[in-house]
DNA sequence: GTATTCCTTGACGCCGACGTCAACGCAAGG
DNA sequence: CCTTGCGTTGACGTCGGCGTCAAGGAATAC
């Protein structure tokens, strides 16, 4: 099949290929009128660098996944090199999230003291504040 | 002061000082000589920024911050204008963090997979299984 | 034949927040 | 005077993953 429709099925871009191919990732043999032609292999590789882009990966962290698929295995990530970007990743994601999470939690705080100082600083003085028990 | 103190008491960058008034946040006097001239209030104001930064706001996102301290009022949180930065950042925060999560999750699934479908095509036949009671 | 669509390569654009270099001016110390 | 170390503007480089356009050749539909 040709650049356009192994595009299509994978939902892509020719663009995407081209580029894919120019970073030896995807290269393509070709036809005598020097057009690319590519196979169902082709198109299930691709499908493995999509689903790990979709999962965050950056082009590198999927070379190899492809290269296991490459050399004959029936999963991409029946390598162990694949494993290492597996484990590499969940640690990234690991630390990323505590970190995004530290920071919501700042800036939660920081919202809730702006808004509480915000009231206070109101007409009609600082609304009712919230005390437990005993008559008023 | 001049741009080099500055930069260095608000542990940043000459270069990123003069982005910042490239980009109309920082904006500075000039002395008889063309250079640079900040004040206290211009540290104040950069280190609103920088703190901002450092919790992943962009550029832009601090500009209601700057505003808001330049105005007179004695926090940058004051207004609301940055409230609503807060508000937006907490909700991107949180569709972030969930996002990852669930990456996280489903990459940590394919590893668990992945390693046990590993084990299982190692030499010595399958590992030791974890069952639950029943004699041997 | 011709119109349309596909393919090719090459090259520049984009985004954000600066880094880095060039080429120069100005100031202060010895 | 000379050097060193500030400052100035301008402009190009960085990173990733492509988008977009240009100028042409090839295949297909009618």
């Amino acid at each position: 099949m040709r650049i356009g429709e192994l595009a299509r099925r994978a939902g892509t871009t020719t663009r995407t290929l081209r580029y894919y191919e120019s970073r030896g990732l995807l290269p393509a043999r070709r036809a005598e009128n020097g057009y690319r032609s590519y196979d169902e292999g082709d198109l299930r590789l691709l499908q493995q660098i999509r689903t790990l882009q979709d999962f965050g990966f950056d082009l590198e962290e999927t070379r190899p996944f492809v290269d296991c698929l490459r050399a004959g295995h029936p999963a991409g990530d029946a390598c162990p090199a694949s494993l290492a970007v597996y484990r590499r990743k969940l640690d990234e994601l690991d630390a990323l999230i505590a970190q995004l999470a530290s920071v919501r939690a700042e800036v939660g705080a920081q919202l809730a003291r702006a808004e509480l100082e915000a009231s206070a600083d109101l007409p009609g003085g600082p609304p009712p504040r919230c005390e437990l028990g005993g008559p008023t």
